[in-house]
RNA sequence: UCCUCGGUAGCUCAGUGGCAGAGCAAUCGGCUGUUAACCGAUCGGUCGUAGGUUCGAAUCCUACCCGGGGAGCCA
């Protein structure tokens, strides 16, 4: 079978291809039929003189996404989508697709995520889930190549250990059980028995959470490692990044150029050292007068955007009233473009001053707000690692720093371009009797984590890990301002079908 | 849970107290090379739901439902 995405190797061959109708125009003896195979598009002609009369009535039958078998001879045509056409000599209609609800023109969001099961086929969706399946692959080459084995931690869990407050309850025969929300623990047991170890699955969180960051259901890849101090962990943690975006530039050009991402600072990601911070210098960062000086810059710059929009939004209303059709649908789209943009700034314009407020007065101790990671890493273009972060705001199996008690031995990778936290890892408490202070102090049941102390008990040994979270990976390298479109079916707040 | 914006034709939206509108889709017709094709015509309505104010409500008021964005929390 020939695929879309093979036809330069088979330039002015007869071939024939299976798909679905993607779009297309007409004139009276002629049909541009853009076809989509799974593979990519190719534009099909028809000319009325060119095939049989059952062919032309196929042709004038096709409604978009109804299913088609074409043969063709495959010609190379700078005006064509891939640069090449196919001259079609026979079209075979396999099912006339009626009412296809999702047209070439926009949509609204829920309209899209009520018919999620066919905007897979359009093209931003396609590029998405291509380059989600290229990370995906980069991600699994990354470890294997490195010695580590793919191991899997549970889905149900039996304890609510962390608090229950954000997992998902189900029954489980006459127990309870837990969807689980990290499958950390168990990756320590993990590479205990075979050094280096990965997970590679879902993990479900019952937050109440609308934002574009957050799924209920995401995907997880949480690698440990025997014998990793703080230091080889966030060398791993940098590499592994390096390596995956390498992977996606190389793999997926087509798809990032569909999805209209600007690759540079992808590039610069790849080519540049990641700055490494520690908190106490990023809480001292987010307190300088640069920061405030920064932030008011910021008003002035959206104040300047703002006022330049609205002089266009003016200029082209004016120009609307003589315009053409075609030009006037233009200066709409420009208008309701403007519209949105104006709207982001006004909300970033009420906005910053929370944020300064929240940057200036931080307090040393305080977790990181969305806000505050979004202004520490607008100083960089590539993502920075925060370590070194306050004891109290982290988990109690991370180890404390030997130089300072108050600190644990954690990191965080945060994204450029506002894409947040993507990492969350530390280096692992070894020492039996300090870890079960941490679970006093935690006020967590010692007999439910008895298999996790016995790791300790029973030849213990420095160990690290870290977890990535796909979807914002996804996100990030696509550049999609939604994780929604990072996932073939998101499953969010308000939202479990279909 | 809170703040904020929204719900009008299959879809995207305009309409802010006085006849329910446009573009796209669909249907029909026209056009030899189109790129979200274009041109002409036709079809298409429980204005989220319930109540209230008014001579008159898509428009004003109240409650509720649903959705977007954000906060908290988090990857």
């Amino acid at each position: 079978m020939v695929y879309i995405r093979n036809l330069a190797d088979h330039e002015d061959q007869e071939v024939t291809l299976k798909g679905w109708i993607y779009n297309f125009r007409s004139s009276k003896n002629l049909y541009f039929l853009e076809l989509r195979d799974g593979s990519g598009l190719c534009q099909c002609v028809v000319a009325k003189d060119g095939v049989s009369e059952e062919s032309w009535e196929a042709a004038e039958s096709l409604r978009q996404e109804s299913s088609v078998v074409i043969t063709g001879t495959v010609v190379e045509d700078e005006r064509s989508v891939g640069g090449y056409e196919l001259q079609v000599s026979k079209l075979e209609v396999l099912q006339v697709a009626e009412d296809y609800p999702i047209t070439p023109k926009e949509h609204g969001v829920d309209f899209l995520m009520e018919n999620r099961h066919l905007w897979l086929r359009s093209q931003r969706q396609w590029a998405a889930m291509r380059v989600r399946n290229a990370i995906i692959y980069a991600i699994h080459t990354f470890y294997q190549e490195r010695g580590f084995v793919q191991m899997d931690a549970p889905i149900f869990t039996g304890n609510a250990a962390e608090g229950t407050t954000n997992l998902f309850e189900t029954e489980y025969f006459d127990d309870q059980a837990y969807l689980t929300q990290s499958g950390q623990l168990y990756g320590e047991a993990m590479a205990m028995a075979h050094g280096l170890i990965y997970t590679f699955g879902p993990t479900f969180r019952a937050e109440k959470s609308k934002t574009r960051r957050h799924l209920t259901e995401f995907w997880m890849i949480e690698p440990e490692m025997a014998f990793y101090d703080l230091v080889m962990n966030m060398n791993l943690a940098e590499n592994f990044i390096k390596f995956v975006i390498k992977s996606v530039l190389d793999r997926c050009e087509k798809e990032l150029e569909i999805l209209e991402r600007d690759t540079t600072k992808l590039e610069k990601t790849v080519s540049e050292e990641f700055p490494r911070i520690s908190y106490t210098e990023a809480v001292e960062t987010l307190r300088s007068d640069e920061m405030a000086a920064m932030l008011d810059q910021m008003v002035d710059d959206r104040k300047q955007e703002k006022k330049e929009l609205r002089e266009e939004r003016e200029e082209i209303k004016k120009e609307r009233g003589q315009a053409k059709k075609w030009r006037k649908a233009q200066i709409d789209q420009r208008i309701k473009d403007i519209g949105a943009r104006i709207d982001q700034i006004e909300e970033d314009l009420r906005n910053i001053p929370d944020w300064r407020e929240s940057a200036l007065n931080f307090e040393w101790g305080e977790d990181f707000g969305g806000s505050d990671e979004t202004l520490l890493t607008m100083q960089y273009d590539t993502p920075i690692l925060v370590h070194r972060f306050p004891a109290e705001i982290k988990a109690f199996y991370m180890k404390r720093d030997p130089e300072d008690e108050k600190l644990a031995l954690a990191v965080d990778m945060l994204a450029p371009e506002g894409y947040g936290e993507i990492i969350g890892g530390s280096e692992r408490e070894a020492d039996l009797e300090t870890l079960k202070e941490r679970l006093h102090e935690h006020d967590l049941p010692e007999d439910v984590f008895q298999w996790y102390l016995d790791l300790r008990q029973y030849g213990s040994v420095p160990h690290s890990g870290f977890g990535l979270g796909l979807e914002r990976t996804v996100a990030w390298l696509c550049g999609l301002d939604h994780v929604r479109e990072t996932i073939p079916f998101p499953r969010m707040m308000g939202r479990l079908t279909p």
